[in-house]
DNA sequence: AGACAAAACGACCGGTCGTGCTAAAATACT
DNA sequence: AGTATTTTAGCACGACCGGTCGTTTTGTCT
């Protein structure tokens, strides 16, 4: 990988972390390249513009999720246990690694929800695909066979609301309990599917 | 009431339908007052600073928020009618009236998550308030009895969740259904809450 | 109608934004 | 080692940002 390679893979890294402070619409050249030693005209000769950097860096953390949620969570057995360590994995997923604090993907959705383009565009299709792969996982749920469509759709859309308030109470309230209270939800939503069809 | 003061309430509103679309921290003062047939000085004489804007901004939500959705459910009869009526009344709100589209909490949370200052201050307190509320109303939901503090904030959690869930399936996916998902959601939590105690 | 206060204006400030252009430096290849 | 190519820096641009100031218009009250 030469260098041109390198100084890229960084740019895009640190660019993720910030938009998920700034969003996504607030990445700004200038601090950015600060931040990485470089001169505002050197880091933008990466990029055409500013929204194909956007598109990378949006590109990064769909291909991150993928990485380190969506794979290994595919790895364990179907079944209930798949889905919960899918569930689990996109918990830690919110809360945050060390030093990527939050996710990009609930932020982008609030300012990207009402603005056509390539950025919404590719923000609409990942998290599409990701309710899919949700549901697809449910199929498997119910002991009594599997699952109709419509109805993994639903436990899809309800799982995604205990992530979604469990993203609330901890970022925006620090609740400590947000983890617990998160658990307990899919639980209740785990067990109505399993007793289903 | 005086010119300033109806102006004034003017500009409030308009800043916040802008604010929907452009997040809270991305409203400006140019186009704002161009679309007000304002000068911009003209604008800024009634506000000390922007962040005073924001927060009255934000404040006009709540106030808002609590005529539409928070006082009307509180009139409908204590039990299962109060709460239903209540949910149905958020959805609505994030659906937004005809003119004033989406809900600038959830932007404003997205923005100010890790933001520390009055306008997520006030954000937090708003929100905080509104959970609770949302816990209170549970309370009378069991048929056996009053239910558990604990156990209302879980109620008030789930809740949420679900209308976090609809708004995503309909700002981000413009799905048609979300609705319908939101309230088999709602009325599954409810019946849980109807057996506990 | 006249006096006084409130409100709006327009020009302007320093700063930052995204984005080009050109030259120098660093790297890759033969 | 020398050349060709890529990568980076420097600089400048036009636009826009939040905010200030003195002036002029407008509204209000006696």
């Amino acid at each position: 990988m030469g260098k041109g390679a390198t100084t890229r893979e960084a740019i895009v890294s640190q660019a993720l972390d910030r938009a998920v402070q700034v969003g996504l619409s607030g990445l700004s050249l200038g601090p950015l390249a600060e931040g990485l030693n470089l001169s505002k005209s050197g880091l933008f000769a990466h990029f055409k513009s500013k929204e194909t950097l956007q598109l990378a860096v949006l590109q990064e953390a769909i291909d991150r999720f993928t990485d380190r949620v969506v794979e290994p969570g595919l790895k364990t057995p179907r079944g209930r246990a798949r889905m919960e360590g899918l569930m689990h994995r996109w918990f830690d997923w919110v809360e945050g690694e060390p030093g990527m604090r939050g996710c990009l993907f609930s932020v982008a959705a609030q300012e990207y929800d009402d603005r056509p383009g390539a950025i919404r565009d590719l923000l609409v299709a990942s998290q599409l695909q990701w309710q899919e792969t949700l549901a697809r996982v449910s199929t498997d749920l119910p002991k009594g066979g599997p699952m109709p469509a419509d109805m993994c759709r639903q436990v899809a859309f309800e799982l995604t609301g205990s992530l979604l308030s469990f993203q609330q109470q901890t970022k925006l309230f620090k609740a400590p309990n947000a983890r617990a209270r998160a658990e307990e939800a899919v639980a209740r939503i785990l067990d109505e599917a399993e007793i289903a069809v």
